[in-house]
DNA sequence: GCCAACGTTGGC
DNA sequence: GCCAACGTTGGC
């Protein structure tokens, strides 16, 4: 199993949203980046994946899980970009802030640091461990 | 509201 | 194929 982050605006479409679209899951769709498409093609089905707020709150707020692998995404004429479904699977009992990940050196390599602007990111075992400990989340 | 990072576009 | 201009993302 593979590990991702995702991130959205919650204004366009937030953690609450996806928990009340229910466990068949939605599309993930409107990447349009290549870097972020790549990831998205890499995903596996049963993948989890962190659930970013950016704009609004800046924390990782739930975890998610790939429920359908990548096809071509139906938001985009171009047909160049992909989707994936996911579905909600446990929100983070305390969300994990940027701040806070900022302020862990163990996290400095993440992606969501480096790479800001990138929506689709791999994130390692090890980083996915330490933020499921920081969020008091287990078993996921 | 500003600005850094960075991807894309288009002229040459 | 280079690079300046421009648009977008997203943190601060």
């Amino acid at each position: 199993m593979s590990y991702w982050l995702v991130k959205s605006e919650p204004d366009a479409w937030s953690w609450q949203q996806q928990v009340e679209a229910g466990a068949k899951g939605t599309a993930w769709t409107g990447v349009r980046n290549h870097t972020a498409k790549q990831n998205l093609k890499t995903m596996k089905k049963g993948d989890h994946v962190f659930f970013y707020h950016s704009g609004v709150g800046k924390e990782i707020v739930g975890v998610a899980e790939v429920t359908r692998e990548h096809f071509p995404d139906p938001t985009d004429k171009s047909k160049m970009f992909v989707a994936v479904d996911l579905k909600a699977v446990a929100p983070m009992p305390q969300p994990v802030t940027l701040a806070a990940i900022k302020g862990e050196r163990a996290l400095a390599e993440m992606a969501l640091v480096k790479q800001s602007r990138l929506s689709v990111q791999p994130v390692t075992a090890a980083e996915w461990k330490l933020v499921c400990g920081m969020g008091g989340l287990k078993g996921v």
